[in-house]
DNA sequence: TTGTACGCGTTATCAT
DNA sequence: ATGATAACGCGTACAA
């Protein structure tokens, strides 16, 4: 055994200097009301003077609570490179800290149910989880059964009460047409993202319903279904310049593929945003690093994992919660 | 079967099953050598049998080894968006999952010593810990101090015997200066980031080091110290254009400066490579996107966090470990 | 090599 | 409201 820790004080301790007995000292630090107001000081003050910190493993073991939420991550290549992970996960570490809970992080492919995450997760080693770009919703019915306490970021396809948090990604996608309609854009194409993704579905419904709103002519062929990379944003805004002469503005599903048109646009001698509006979503590093700055949707992505972190402590601590749906916001740049 | 709390099962049921004590369960279950054949066998059976996972907080408490490894990060605004951590986050989670090993994420600022993230970490409710973009070394002199095993990520500034991993930051600026004097560059023009941080530091010495051994004229002037934002990528580039009318290459320690500087240069009416070729460092989610593409240095992300896990591993389970250092790799676009 | 027995620090139940 | 005390599940001296 590395023999190094001076080994710390416990309740036997702080019970003796308190003059109390342990249960109550344990009353106390946990925040039973039903004890003297005299006692309770007593053994705070002893708390103070010892330095005395719980120790969680053993609180676990007696409790059944391990005061740890997961952090789930369906490994995929973008986890290396997308920043929203990082920006979620801070929001939701940051909340779960203030709360004396810690943040586990899981990542790895949950194509199986029987996955070590899985299973790690049925464990019962962790008193919840928030799932990050959840790609079946098998393991989370799953968990669900077992009364594990979830919350999903993103809308889930099923109906199934999983509570969620979400950005209003129809609204934003709304705000960003309206956009371009008021500055005057008549033909709007939108590439859109996997439309297996419920965010690229609510996007393209945004997009479509501002179409319709706004008044908007009806022309057939300007959505276009893009797979979120740069490759589909040039593909698709050369195939749609082709067909479109009278196109003046494309609306993307996320930055990635704003910045592929643009970079189609531009090779095909037009100019952004003079001839061809141009609007990402997700107001990320990319947008903001841009040369000419790319006008696009954002999302509050640290407001998400901080939503995600409440409502899982509302759910461990037994409460109620309903899913939660956050606003975007259109920033301006210079594509449009 | 309607019984609600299946009760997990523990060594007395193992130990009935295999016709053993409790001792010798927790012998086969910890790889203690000195257990007869025919018992771990039965053991072994009885675990899968009953599907028998461990109680990891109950091992916690009667062990001191909590099987958790913290991944520290101190929460700036960088943390917000750069891909940096959740590569290497992804790459440090990997390793550990193989081992049974879980990574807590702890992200709060640690500029004080008293910081909730620093008491946490001396209570011992991790076997060690892992520090991302450290700015300060006082933490870890501190923690080092009180036997938790210590990996940092990037070269520490003091001399002290921590285990650090790093990429190879003055090898990779080598390469780069060296590629644009292959292509004829002529006049070099280094945009530093923040030199109180060591990579910065060493990119700068990978540079010097270039024009020194690649035989380029010493003209003074060429070495602008930024602070890895795009403004100063695009301030500096400005001057140094002003400056140096025969400038024709930047080379930037990361790619949001090379970018504000690739900016800088076509609003000057340049252009970029044929003018000034620039490259940046990082290859990041933002040189992969640019138009034109960003040459840029990049680093083994992924790689760095497996080692830096490895050696983690190794530190707890009481192994020397000297640190790392891994190699970067020029990615040529067309900028430069 | 194997088993006995106790300890780890906290929580929760049961009397009082 | 308070205090004994029995779990919680596993690791490990110590004995055999």
């Amino acid at each position: 055994m590395a023999a190094k820790q001076k080994s710390r004080p416990t309740y036997a301790e702080i019970a003796k200097l308190a003059g109390v007995s342990e249960a109550t000292v344990s009353r106390v630090l946990n925040g039973d009301t039903k004890v003297d107001t005299d006692r309770i000081a007593a053994v705070n003050l002893a708390v103070e003077k010892l330095g005395y910190k719980k120790h969680r493993a053993a609180a676990a073991l007696a409790s059944g609570r391990t005061g740890l939420i997961a952090v789930v991550i369906d490994d995929d290549l973008s986890v290396f490179q997308d920043p929203f992970w990082g920006a979620i996960t801070n929001g939701i570490s940051r909340v779960l800290m203030e709360h004396e809970m810690q943040t586990l992080l899981l990542v790895a492919p949950l194509e199986k149910l029987d996955s070590p995450v899985a299973q790690y997760l049925q464990r019962g080693e962790v008193d919840g989880a928030i799932f990050l770009q959840l790609h079946k919703d098998s393991l989370i019915k799953l968990l669900a059964k077992q009364n594990l306490p979830l919350v999903v970021n993103g809308t889930p396809h099923t109906s199934n009460p999983f509570s969620y948090v979400d950005s209003d990604n129809a609204g934003g996608a709304f705000a960003a047409v309206r956009h371009l309609v008021e500055k005057g854009r008549k033909t709007i194409a939108m590439i859109t993202g996997d439309l297996d993704n419920t965010a690229a579905e609510q996007r393209l419904d945004g997009y479509l319903a501002a179409c319709q709103e706004l008044g908007l002519p009806k022309v057939k062929g300007l959505v276009a279904e893009g797979d979120w990379s740069r490759e589909a944003g040039i593909q698709h805004a050369q195939n749609l310049m082709q067909k479109h002469p009278d196109l003046d503005a494309i609306f993307c599903s996320n930055d990635v593929m704003a910045l592929g048109a643009i970079a189609a646009i531009l090779e095909a001698g037009k100019s952004v945003p003079e001839d061809i509006a141009v609007i990402g979503f997700d107001d990320s590093y990319l947008a903001q690093n841009s040369h000419p700055g790319l006008t696009s949707v954002r999302q509050d992505i640290v407001g998400l994992g901080m939503e995600a972190a409440n409502m899982i402590l509302a759910l461990v601590h037994g409460d109620e919660v309903h899913s939660e749906i956050l606003p975007c916001e259109l920033v301006i740049r210079e594509t449009a």
